[in-house]
DNA sequence: TATCTTTGTAAGTGATTACTTACATACAAT
DNA sequence: ATTGTATGTAAGTAATCACTTACAAAGATA
């Protein structure tokens, strides 16, 4: 087969274990499976990564990068709060319905494997998530726009159910979904809890 | 090794699944871990189940029959709905963190499985909480105690979230939880959105 | 007591797993 | 042109998987 450089190899056998987790499923992610759906030998898989294990501690990182990364631009960024928790729901709930194979394998990988390092990187991509939106929120507090009385950290905790159950909604019915709808009906029901 | 009933060898085999999945993750959930755990023959396993996967059916049947036919009591009493809707969340928060196990197995085999049969059986756990919870609402709105230009649908959702959401967050953090506080605080939220 | 069904086991089965080894060749640097 | 390194492959490896087979014995029924 044509020769290409580790980098990009790398990215397409990333690629091609999101593919085959949304198609097949978790259970068909096999090293032998996937240099078939590649196109090249299951060894070579093994000159681009040292291990499967590798494979998805790459891509979690994957999405440390580029889904948390731009979570925190908008959650930092000078816009008024309501519209930076709009921009924010609406981001992650883009990405979630864009990027279903990496939804399932986040899950998965969270209740199947034991490995320290790999459930410390899943709690932390979680984590994320929740202290950007309790910034947010305590940012309108201070600004005098929402209720001062209202427990940040539940609030974040309830915020981080849709996406959540969101997920577990994508992953039984297998994809099809209206995004629109669903992303502002949602802040106008946290918008109410955080109202005066 | 002595003797017993199917029906007693089954329990036995169902609440070692589960205790496998919770302390070493359902990558160990082999049938031979499963027989050195009971302290029986793999063979053994084969005279009490057809098939590995019917020991996984018959668990998720017995969550549809235990806790969902809880939490349908609850939602079908005779209590006011802001009673019930207590109730009802925190019998779900307490089975949850009670048994850790199954929602660990619940989750994983939702993306691990493409099997249609279990997909469809998760599915009916997950919108059967979704309905018993909009009736509660209805209710309480029939009756004039909460808003009722409130999305009811969404509600559900949002609510669904917090379950799911802690599920997430007990296997992540491995189990230690103070369940009382976070029952009755999420619950406040929620009756913020349904206030009129 | 004799027989039949249920429950048990040890020792297999072939399939699949992640990964390795030995060797070939493309390509860049000298 | 020569050499060294990166990338490729086919054919292994031992381990593990879910499950079967052949046979033994317990316990109920006759």
């Amino acid at each position: 087969m044509a020769r290409k450089n580790t980098d990009i190899r790398q990215e397409e056998i990333k690629q091609a274990v999101l593919d085959i987790i949304f198609t097949d499923g978790l259970k068909k992610l096999s090293t032998s499976n996937l240099a078939k759906r590649i196109g090249m030998s299951e060894g070579s898989i093994f000159r681009h990564f040292p291990t499967k294990q590798d494979i998805i501690i790459s891509i979690i990182e994957d999405v440390q990068n580029d889904f948390i990364g731009q979570l925190r631009i908008i959650a930092n960024s000078s816009l008024p709060p309501i519209e930076r928790l709009q921009k924010f729901l609406c981001a992650t709930v883009n990405y979630l319905t864009d990027n279903k194979g990496i939804t399932m394998l986040l899950f998965s990988e969270a209740s199947h494997n034991n490995d320290a390092a790999l459930k410390s990187s899943l709690q932390q991509i979680f984590n994320n998530q929740k202290q950007l939106v309790s910034k947010i929120i305590l940012d309108g507090i201070a600004l005098g726009e929402w209720d001062e009385s209202i427990p940040v950290e539940n609030v974040a905790m309830l915020y981080m159910g849709i996406p959540v159950s969101l997920n577990i909604d994508l992953i039984l019915r297998g994809g099809e979904f209206h995004a629109d709808n669903f992303c502002s009906k949602m802040l106008q029901l946290i918008l109410k809890i955080l109202k005066k």
